[in-house]
DNA sequence: GCTTCTACCGTTTTT
DNA sequence: CGGTAGAAGC
C-alpha cells in the first residue's frame, strides 16, 4: 500500500498524529478513537518514508496486540514488518537481555520464572530460614518485592536503607530485607530471572554500561509505546534512557483508561510527558468511532469528576442508542440467569452471533454463577484471560523437564520433578542436599552433580538414584545442540517417564492432561517446521525462550469451535477489546466499587476509570446488573447498588425493564429448605437436562464429601449417566455393583483442575433411572 | 507410603 | 463454601 492510500485512510486527527514522526510525541487517544490504527499507519508511514525496522521499537501491553499490529503492518506494507521490535515491554527486553545478559552475570538462556516458581522460592526460603511463621507469606512478599524492584531499589540498597528497614520493623517484617537479599541471590544462582528482574536488569544494564547505552540508544531511533498510561516507573525508566539521545518517542495512551496502579502503573507518567520533554507535540483523538452517543456521553460522565485527567472531550456521530439498561436480580444466580435469558433471546430475535456477547465483571470469583447460568441454557461460553496453557500442572513439568535441561541450575524446575515420576528421591533427601548447597553457596544441581564430594549421610540406594537422575538430564542436555525442538521434545517426554505415567492414568481428567502434552508436543512440531530452514532457530531453548510471558490468549485463539462462544472476562482482561452487546455485572457497593477502593482510600476515580472501559467496550448496548445479594464464603450476604449507578444521569438509564417482578421482601425469596433430607412427600422432582431436555436419574442429596482419587474410584470409574447438580455442576455416575446396597449410587463431580486433584462425591438416593 | 481428616483462610484487578 | 496444607491414621 503507497504512502499516499494509508494516509487517505485516516481523519484528520488520525492523519496529524501518524504524519508528525521526530521528536516527542503524546497521543491522547480516547476509547474507541482509532488508538490502533493510529499506531500501525504510524509505523508503516515510517518504514514508508525508509526508516529501517529493525531502528523501531513498538511497545504494547499484551502479545495478543503486538501480534495483531504486525499483522495489519505487514498488510499495509510488507514482510519488512517481521524485522520490528516489537512485543511487551517484557517480551522484548527478556529478548535483549538474552544477548547482553552475559554482562550481568547470567547465561543467555536464563530461565524466566513466573509467579509461581517466584512463590515456590520464596516458600523454601522462608522454610529454610526458619520463619514458617503466617506473618511472610509468600504471595504477600512477592507482591512487596515486585514493587520494590519496580522502583528500581536492589536488594543490597535496601538493607543499607534505614527507612525501609524501619518500616519492616513497624510492620513486623524484619526479615524482609534478608528475604529480598536470599531471593535475589538464589535467582542469580539459579540463572533466572522474575518478571520484574526483566525491566530491572534492563534497566541496570543501561544505567551502568554507557557502552549497551549507547548502542540501543543508536538502535532505536524510533520509539513508540501503546498504554503508556499502565506503565510503571522501571518502564518509564527504560524509556527515558533509550530515548534520550535521538527523542524521537511517541506514547500513546488514555489517562482515562489507567487501570493497573495496583501492579505499580503510574499515571502521572501520561499526565506529567510534556514536562518530560519540553518540546512534545500533542494529539487528541477525540471523535470515537466504536459506541452510540448514549454510551459515550454515559461514560463521559461516569469520569466527569476524576481530578487526573487530561482535558478532553470524547464525542461520537454515531446514532444516539438505546438508553442503557440497569437490571435488578434478587441474587447473583439470578442475575446469571437473567442474562443467560437476556443472550438467547437477543441472539433468537436478531440473529447475533454468540461472539458478539461479553460479561464483565470486577472478580474472577464472579464468573461461577455467570457459567452456570449460561450452561443451563445450553450458551456456549469461554472465560477470556483464564490460565495459560503453559500453566497447567501437566505442561509444567514437562516445561520444567525442558528447563532443567536447558539450566540444570533451575532450582524451581528441579524441585518440581527431581521426583515426579516417582524415582525414589524424597523430601528428606532433597532437603539435605538444599542445606549442602546453601552452606557452600551452590545450586542443588552442582551438589548432585559432585555427590562424593559432599557428606550427606545418605543411603547408597540414594546416592545411586540421584546419580541416575543426573545422567537423566545430561542425557537430555546433550540432545539440545543437535535436534530440533520437536525432537528434543520428544526425546525428554519419553525419557523423563512422564509419558508413561500418564498413560496410565485413565481418569479423564488423566486423559485431558495427556492429551495437553500430546498438544504441547504438536506445538513443538509446528514451532519446528516453521523455523525449518534456518536450523539455529528450530531449538528446543529458542522455544523456551518467552513461554513464561505467555497468557492464556496466546495459544489456541483459532481453534473453530472456539469461535462462537460467549466471552467472559474481567474487566481488566477486556482493555483493548470490543463487542457489540456487553454486560456490566455485580455492580454493587463493596464489589464494583470494590471493598478496598472504598474504605483503604477514598480512592475511587480508579474504580471509575474501571466504569469507563467497561461501558466503551460497548458497540450498541451496555447492560448493567447488579443483585440485592450475592453468595460470599458460603453464606448470602446482602448487597447495596453501586453508587456508579447514581453517577450516570437518569436521562441515559432505562429502569423500567428491572427484572424485579412484583416487587417481594427479601423474606420471601428465601428458598425454603426442606426439614430432613429425604423427601417427606415421596415425589422427588424430576431433574432435566437442559442441554438435552432429557430426563436425568433424579436424585436425592444424601451426603458430599470431597477426595482425592484413589485406586478404588479408578477402578469403579465408568463412564455412566451424564447428571447435572445445582450446586456442583456436571459429573458422572460412578456405579460400584450398580447401586450401594442402601439404594444410594455414588456420584462424582470435577471440581476443575488445579494442583491437587480433589474430586466431590454425592452420595444420592437413586429414585428413578429413564435411561432404561 | 498412601489416604483421610482437620483446621484455616480468603476476594481485587495481571505482564 | 472451596481449596489447601499438614496431621493423623492405616
Amino acid at each position: 500500500m503507497s504512502d499516499r492510500d494509508i494516509l487517505d485512510e485516516l481523519n484528520r486527527e488520525q492523519r496529524a498524529a501518524v504524519e508528525c514522526t521526530d521528536g516527542p510525541v503524546m497521543i491522547i487517544a480516547g476509547a474507541g478513537s482509532g488508538k490502533t490504527r493510529v499506531l500501525t499507519y504510524r509505523i508503516a508511514h515510517l518504514l514508508n518514508k525508509g526508516v529501517d525496522a529493525f531502528g523501531i521499537l513498538a511497545l504494547t501491553f499484551t502479545n495478543k496486540a503486538a501480534r495483531e499490529m504486525k499483522e495489519r503492518i505487514t498488510s499495509l506494507v510488507g514482510g519488512e514488518a517481521r524485522n520490528l521490535w516489537m512485543g511487551t515491554f517484557h517480551s522484548t527486553f527478556a529478548r535483549l537481555l538474552r544477548r547482553e545478559a552475559y554482562r550481568l552475570g547470567f547465561p543467555p538462556d536464563f530461565t524466566i520464572y513466573d509467579t509461581e516458581d517466584s512463590k515456590g522460592l520464596l516458600k523454601s526460603i522462608i522454610k529454610e530460614m526458619n520463619l514458617n511463621d503466617s506473618t511472610y507469606k509468600p504471595s504477600a512478599l512477592l507482591g512487596r518485592i515486585s514493587s520494590i524492584k519496580t522502583m528500581l531499589v536492589s536488594s543490597k540498597e535496601y538493607i543499607n536503607d534505614p527507612h525501609y528497614s524501619g518500616e519492616d520493623r513497624r510492620m513486623r517484617r524484619e526479615h524482609f530485607g534478608q528475604i529480598y537479599e536470599t531471593y535475589t541471590k538464589r535467582l542469580f544462582k539459579s540463572g533466572a530471572m522474575d518478571f520484574d528482574d526483566l525491566l530491572f536488569f534492563t534497566n541496570i544494564l543501561l544505567r551502568d554500561q554507557p557502552d549497551m547505552l549507547l548502542k540501543y540508544q543508536n538502535m532505536f531511533r524510533y520509539i513508540l509505546v501503546d498504554e503508556y498510561q499502565d506503565t510503571n516507573f522501571s518502564q518509564f525508566m527504560i524509556l527515558r534512557q533509550l530515548a534520550a539521545r535521538h527523542q524521537n518517542i511517541c506514547v500513546v495512551g488514555d489517562d482515562a483508561q489507567s487501570i493497573y496502579a495496583f501492579r505499580g502503573a503510574n499515571i502521572q507518567n501520561i499526565l506529567n510527558f510534556q514536562k518530560q520533554y519540553s518540546d512534545t507535540a500533542v494529539f487528541k483523538l477525540e471523535q470515537n468511532y466504536r459506541s452510540t452517543q448514549t454510551i459515550v456521553n454515559a461514560a463521559n460522565q461516569v469520569i466527569a469528576k476524576n481530578r487526573d485527567q487530561l482535558a478532553k472531550k470524547i464525542w461520537t456521530a454515531n446514532e444516539q442508542g438505546d438508553k442503557i439498561p440497569v437490571l435488578r436480580a434478587f441474587t447473583d444466580s439470578e442475575e446469571g440467569r437473567v442474562i443467560a435469558q437476556l443472550i438467547y433471546e437477543r441472539r433468537m430475535q436478531k440473529n447475533v452471533p454468540y461472539r458478539e456477547f461479553a460479561i464483565l465483571y470486577r472478580t474472577n470469583a464472579q464468573s461461577r454463577p455467570l457459567e452456570e447460568a449460561l450452561r443451563k441454557i445450553g450458551i456456549p461460553y469461554r472465560i477470556y484471560g483464564g490460565l495459560s496453557f503453559y500453566q497447567r500442572r501437566e505442561i509444567k513439568d514437562m516445561l520444567a523437564y525442558f528447563r532443567l535441561a536447558i539450566n540444570p541450575n533451575d532450582e524451581e524446575a528441579l524441585r518440581r520433578v527431581i521426583n515426579y515420576p516417582k524415582r525414589e528421591i524424597g523430601d528428606t533427601t532433597v532437603d539435605k542436599m538444599a542445606v549442602a548447597a546453601a552452606d557452600n553457596d551452590v545450586t542443588i544441581w552442582t551438589v548432585m552433580e559432585n555427590l562424593p564430594d559432599f557428606e550427606l549421610g545418605l543411603q547408597n540406594r540414594s546416592r545411586e538414584k540421584i546419580m541416575d537422575f543426573v545422567n537423566l538430564i545430561k542425557s537430555f542436555s546433550a540432545v539440545l545442540p543437535t535436534h530440533n525442538a520437536f525432537q528434543a521434545g520428544d526425546f525428554i517426554a519419553s525419557g523423563s517417564g512422564i509419558i508413561k505415567e500418564m498413560f496410565l492414568d485413565r481418569t479423564p481428567e488423566g486423559i485431558n492432561r495427556m492429551e495437553n502434552v500430546q498438544e504441547l508436543l504438536n506445538g513443538l512440531r509446528d514451532f519446528s517446521l516453521k523455523a525449518e530452514n534456518d536450523p539455529a532457530t528450530a531449538t528446543l531453548n529458542h522455544f523456551m525462550e518467552d513461554i513464561a510471558l505467555l497468557t492464556g490468549e496466546d495459544v489456541n485463539e483459532t481453534d473453530e469451535n472456539e469461535k462462537d462462544k460467549v466471552l467472559l472476562m474481567t474487566i481488566h482482561a477486556a482493555k483493548g477489546l470490543e463487542f457489540n452487546y456487553v454486560f456490566i455485572s455485580g455492580l454493587e457497593e463493596n464489589l464494583f466499587p470494590s471493598q478496598m477502593a472504598v474504605i483503604d482510600r477514598e480512592d475511587l476515580e480508579e474504580e471509575r476509570r474501571l466504569f469507563y472501559v467497561a461501558l466503551t467496550r460497548a458497540r450498541k448496548n451496555a447492560t448493567l446488573t447488579y443483585s440485592m445479594s450475592r453468595y460470599r464464603y458460603g453464606s448470602s450476604v446482602s448487597c447495596e447498588p453501586s453508587r456508579f449507578l447514581e453517577e450516570i444521569p437518569a436521562e441515559f438509564l432505562d429502569n423500567a425493564s428491572s427484572t424485579a417482578e412484583p416487587y417481594q421482601p427479601r423474606e420471601m425469596q428465601r428458598i425454603p429448605r426442606p426439614p430432613n433430607t429425604g423427601y417427606s412427600n415421596g415425589t422427588p422432582p424430576v431433574i432435566r437436562s437442559p442441554l438435552t431436555n432429557k430426563k436425568l436419574i433424579s436424585v436425592n442429596k444424601v451426603s458430599a464429601t470431597q477426595s482425592t482419587v484413589n485406586n478404588r474410584h479408578l477402578e469403579i470409574l465408568r463412564a455412566g449417566m451424564f447428571v447435572e447438580h445445582e450446586r456442583f455442576g456436571r459429573g458422572e455416575v460412578l456405579k460400584m455393583d450398580g447401586i450401594y446396597p442402601d439404594g444410594k449410587a455414588l456420584i462424582l463431580f470435577e471440581t476443575g483442575e488445579k494442583k491437587q486433584l480433589l474430586l466431590r462425591f454425592a452420595r444420592l438416593n437413586i429414585v428413578e433411572d429413564s435411561s432404561k
